[in-house]
DNA sequence: AGAGGTGGTG
DNA sequence: CATGCACCACCTCT
């Protein structure tokens, strides 16, 4: 293998004439590899310059500028029969859509391949790069220095180039040979067809992006960023007595006298200046100070948080070409099958208070809607389904509302349409308790969360466990098996593999804690994952096979959201809602699923 | 460059 | 003894 990878052996194509000799060597091989090399990671101002496909025996580096008709390549591409094995396979999924028109099918990603394998190990110990993967199962080094050079092509392709190209597809067979073994041993073959199935999906929901109003996004920055700078000043003449700086700047204005961003001089503010030993800035420590310039502080704050993370930059991953915002969705961005999002994150747009605005302006271009649903209380149904909980099952088929029933069962008191009305406290106390427990939660956090002292929220969660066994076996045992074992998996079999700690490890107790909690949450979180991304998949392809012209354009963990046409929406939402329904159906036995939802201008939850 | 603090989402 | 799951972005400070 080494001296493969020294030397790759690899025909160089840049005559149309020669592509004859690729298909007819590649047509009837059922597995191949594809890669790409472009000047640019975006495809809508990628320039294409090489695109490698191959055998096992034969790998072919195509100089894409060469050829004009790439018919023979499309039906190698588009084939559903061949598997298409590639790294990162988004990327070139989506290049190939947008430079070359095509459409790769029956894709095995060696990346998301790697995380499936690796699910909740280091990333730092086990990375998915391809030089990784190399290093890994073939035990060689890929040199990656040559391919930042693509990004500053300069017109012509050097021998190093070509030899990395080709070597780029050559490494992915045995990779794959390696890691597939790997899938079946730890009976992860299940996940990696679901996950391998979500690829094109994420594919074209990045290419769709998300549209912005961005004069409106624009305006309300303005906005904010007037009320920042009242707050700001307030706040500096209110410190200023306490500190001796009183300079004055060019203007013959008073100079800042501390950053007020800087936790460091906020806690000498606090402390220091003002005498009211505070452990931390954070909102909940100031919260509860009656103060004035804590006050000030908290309102600051409020505007200073809106226009860092959601002002202007933003704007500026608006894309040139499409004018939408088009994130990466990391397909395994989490240990428990999530996904995650960044360039920008999409799933942390406000959606309660000051900032919830800025939803509204994601927003259906001209003649089309957006279609949102959401599942209802997804998570609590999955704890419902696996524990087998009785009460929880009966609120879930019935339609009573769960945390009042819960309640009722733990105080002993009727339970009645109204009781959320009648007993707010109560069902306020139980709701806690019920999300709690998913993460794993104990008396101490419950009680500095409801406001009562550490005995009472044990007796409390004590009640709750009393009426509610199957939940406390469940969790208990679900959190054993996970120490025991050294992973957990959801109900598509998707596992979470943990590092246990030494048993010298001064912190082992702690670690042990963790991986408890761990354990509790991702059968329920990760059973989550599983259904919205089986739905999506569903969707996506009910969208195509009805040829709607609507697509999803984002997700978030229980919400997914799509753009469609303005007369295709009402039958998009239709299916959306079935297909979420139908999807939470393949996995939960015992709980009924439910999603909400609707159609609509602009995104709303 | 990386860590820690803070805070946004489900 | 203490004990909240899963992320990402921005800021300051070293």
């Amino acid at each position: 293998m080494f001296d493969v990878l020294r030397d790759p052996k690899f025909i160089f194509i840049n005559k149309q004439n020669q592509l004859k000799e690729v298909y007819d060597t590649l047509k009837n091989e059922p597995i191949i590899a594809i890669d790409t090399e472009g000047t640019s990671l975006d495809p809508y101002t990628n320039e294409l310059l090489l695109f490698q496909i191959g055998s096992k025996k034969y790998s072919y580096v195509i100089d894409v500028r060469s050829i004009k008709d790439w018919r023979l390549i499309k039906n190698l591409v588009e084939d559903t029969k061949k598997l298409k094995l590639l790294q990162n396979a988004i990327y070139d999924y989506k290049v190939l859509k947008i430079s070359l028109n095509m459409e790769l099918q029956n894709m095995y990603d060696t990346m998301v391949a790697e995380a499936i394998i690796r699910s909740g190990l280091s990333r730092a110990e086990y990375g998915r790069s391809l030089a990784a993967l190399t290093r890994r199962y073939l035990g060689a080094t890929l040199e990656k220095e040559v391919r930042k050079t693509f990004s500053n092509f300069t017109g012509s392709l050097t021998k190093a180039q070509l030899k990395y190209a080709a070597l780029d597809i050559i490494v992915l067979f045995g990779i794959f040979e390696k890691q597939y073994e790997l899938l079946k041993k730890y009976d992860l073959t299940q996940v990696a067809k679901l996950e391998f199935k979500v690829l094109p999906v994420v594919g074209d929901m990045e290419l769709r992006g998300f549209y912005i109003d961005a004069e409106a996004w624009k305006n309300h920055i303005k906005v904010i960023e007037a009320e920042r700078k009242k707050i700001a000043q307030k706040l500096q003449d209110a410190i200023r007595p306490y500190y001796k700086i009183k300079s004055l700047d060019l203007f013959g204005n008073y100079a800042e006298v501390i950053n007020l961003n800087s936790q460091q001089q906020l806690m000498e503010l606090f402390n220091d200046k003002l005498g009211l030993d505070v452990s931390s800035t954070g909102v909940s420590v100031l919260e509860k100070l009656d103060h004035p310039i804590a006050k000030l502080m908290l309102e600051y704050r409020g505007y200073e948080k809106l226009i860092s993370a959601f002002g202007e930059t933003l704007l500026e991953k608006l894309n040139p070409v499409t004018k939408r915002l088009h994130p990466d969705y990391q397909q395994l961005g989490t240990f428990t099958g999530r996904f995650s999002c960044s360039n920008p994150n999409l799933q942390q747009i406000p959606s309660r208070g000051e900032g919830a605005v800025f939803r509204t302006f994601f927003r259906a271009p001209k003649g089309r809607r957006l279609i949102t649903t959401d599942y209802s209380q997804q998570e609590m149904r999955v704890l419902a389904d696996l524990s087998g909980d009785e009460t929880l099952l009966e609120a879930y088929k019935t339609g009573k509302d769960l945390h009042s029933l819960t309640a009722a069962q733990m105080y002993g008191v009727e339970y009645t349409e109204d009781f959320k009305k009648k007993h707010p406290e109560l069902r306020q106390a139980a709701k806690t308790i019920n999300f709690g427990l998913m993460y794993g939660r104990g008396p101490t956090s419950i009680a500095s969360q409801i406001g009562v002292s550490v005995d009472e929220a044990r007796e409390l969660v004590d009640k709750y466990f009393s009426k509610m066994p199957k939940i406390k076996n469940w969790l208990e045992s679900v959190a054993k098996s996970g120490v025991e074992k050294g992973f957990v998996s959801t109900v598509l079999g998707r596992k979470r593999f943990f590092e246990l700690p030494d048993p010298s490890d001064p912190n082992y107790n702690r670690e042990i804690g963790k991986i408890e909690r761990a354990s509790k949450n991702t059968p329920i979180q990760g059973t989550s994952a599983d259904m919205t991304k089986l739905a999506m998949v569903r969707i996506n392809a009910r969208f195509k096979k009805e040829r709607l012209d609507a697509g999803i354009i984002h997700t978030l963990h229980d919400e997914i959201v799509s753009e469609a046409s303005k007369e295709h929406a009402e039958r998009a939402y239709q299916i959306q809602y079935e297909e979420m329904i139908k999807a939470g159906e393949a996995f939960l036995k015992r709980c009924p699923i439910e999603a909400d939802g609707g159609v609509s201008i602009q995104w709303e939850h």
